[in-house]
RNA sequence: GGCCCCGUCGUCUAGCGGUCAGGAUCCAUGGUUUUCAUCCAUGUUACAGGAGUUCGAUUCUCCUCGGGGUCACCA
């Protein structure tokens, strides 16, 4: 069975980054019918917090994606770590470094000084002497001091490391007890089940130091993807100064979660020349064999269109309720077909949609200057009255059709071309220039609102 | 700087020795529309550079250049 994970630190918010990879591992796990599950790496107090933890649940939870199983914290799980930690010690396989931070500071400068790589020296690795209780010490692991690790990736392929290069013994307890990430990764990884890690290729350099601990530990290393960083428009890793990366942000701009997840799922994949993927197909066609090899720019050219595509693409009972957060409440709106047909092609983002909505719904407080000087010329205040005569005159008006003939009849009747009597009408209506079609605006007003607003305009004009 | 990864239109990408280098987005133009948007059609733009291997390289190899990541008692 696979068996993923997302493993956020909760300094933060969910970022879009974060959120592509949790997709990816998410997407792979389901399609396997395996399990992805959620491991929260809050180790580091200062920085983590609560509220950070329940932001990215709420992402999560916006998005659809569902974890399986409880979630681990790794702060409750110290106990955990120590007797690991103890393990090792008694294994050998780790020991006890009494070295000074003044004295590794030293080491560091004399190395850097040399130009050579800075490393630990290895000076307690195999100390066998005593040493005085009250001496602070940390644990090291014993790193292979030559030798190749072999990464195995799915995305990059096999990566050579020479341990010569990039290990030493590096720390795995601190002074304080407290163990370090990646022994922490590597347990948690293996005592979870976890055979398949998906995660960004920041992390690549890690990994080798993950290997020596499993093999250490005498767990089974599973099967690595690295994906590629996802880069701001200067070419450098996404950060959270580069505007907009907070998941929930995109909610709040009006993007529906399939766009979201859409946009995100083609950055670093693909499938041959598809761009439109519904979850179902997502969960059908991913494979992380398929994931790109180099980073790729961040850029929400294309989420605008796939919002707007899935916006115009959604039921409009669907929409309704998508809407809701924005302030819309249409259930009870005897004429929301119309309107959301109407509304559906025009708007990017659902925020638009429900300001679009608005500017229907609302009787204008005042009209565009510019477009009602246009508008009304010669004979246009005549046009209006003769039009909202004929729909006085009607009992029966009720869809867009209705309304269209009316117009028809007016302009027949009068000789002028539409423009005569759309673009004076468009202005009393809306007050603009622009917008959607007059006579879908009139059906879903309805009549007495459409006569109002007509009156309106008529008293506005003629002063 | 050491180590590692990467390099096809502006952007997201297809390509897996022989293609007019394809799609999408963006942009531009035209059509549809009373307007705007939608929609439809058309168009501009790319294999980083240099050596090899080969009958033939975007594709394989090497070098150069460029970009990125990472080097903690952070995660």
């Amino acid at each position: 069975m696979v068996v993923t994970r997302f493993a956020p630190s909760p300094t933060g918010y969910l970022h879009i980054g974060g959120l592509r990879t949790a997709l990816f591992s998410y997407l792979w796990a389901k399609k396997n019918g395996g399990k992805f599950v959620l491991r929260i790496e809050d180790t580091d107090k200062a920085r983590n917090s609560q509220e950070a933890a329940d932001a990215i649940l709420e992402a999560f939870a916006w998005l659809g994606l569902e974890h399986d199983g409880e979630i681990t914290y790794q702060s409750q799980r110290d106990d955990i770590y120590k007797k690991y930690i103890e393990q090792l010690l008694n294994e050998s396989k780790a020991y006890k470094c009494y070295m000074s931070k003044e004295e590794l500071a030293e080491l560091r400068e004399t190395q850097m000084a040399n130009k050579e790589r800075t490393k630990y020296n290895g000076k307690y690795r195999d100390f066998d002497g005593n040493h005085p209780e009250d001496l602070e010490y940390v644990i090291r692991i014993k790193a292979p001091l030559s030798g190749d690790i072999v990464v195995k990736d799915g995305v990059k392929g096999d990566i050579n490391f020479k341990a010569e290069d990039i290990l030493d013994d590096f720390v795995i307890a601190r002074a304080d007890g407290a163990p370090t990430y990646n022994f922490v990764v590597a347990v948690d990884d293996a005592l979870m089940g976890i055979n398949e890690v998906i995660r960004g290729d920041d992390h690549l350099s890690n990994t080798p130091k993950q290997i020596i601990v499993y093999e250490a530990l005498g767990f089974e290393i599973p099967k690595f993807y690295h994906v590629p960083m996802i880069h701001n428009s200067e070419g450098k890793k996404l950060s959270k100064r580069d505007g907009a990366t907070d998941v929930m942000a995109y909610k709040e701009m009006g993007y529906t979660p399939a766009a979201l997840l859409n946009f995100l799922v083609r950055l670093g994949w693909s499938y041959g020349d598809q761009e439109i993927f519904s979850i179902d197909e997502m969960l059908e066609l991913f494979n992380p064999k398929d994931i790109n090899k180099s980073a790729s720019i961040y850029n929400t050219e294309k989420l605008n269109w796939l919002n707007s595509h899935y916006i115009k693409n959604t039921s409009n009972s669907e929409l309704a309720q998508l809407l809701e957060p924005y302030g819309l409440v249409l259930t009870s709106h005897d004429k929301k077909e119309i309107l959301l047909d109407e509304l559906k092609d025009r708007a990017k983002t659902l925020k638009e949609m429900a300001v679009l909505v608005n500017e229907i719904i609302e009787t204008p407080a005042s009209y565009d200057e510019k477009a009602a000087k246009k508008a009304f010329k010669e004979g246009s205040i005549e046009i209006l009255n003769a039009f909202g005569a004929k729909i006085s005159s009607h009992e029966e008006l009720h869809l867009p059709i209705d309304y269209h003939h009316i117009m028809e009849e007016v302009v027949n009747e009068m000789e002028i071309g539409f423009g005569k009597l759309g673009q004076p009408l468009r202005v009393a209506l809306l007050g603009k220039m622009t917008g959607p079609g007059l006579d879908s605006v009139m059906a879903i007003i309805g009549k007495d609102e459409t006569m109002l607003r007509i009156a309106n305009a008529i008293t506005a004009h003629t002063l």
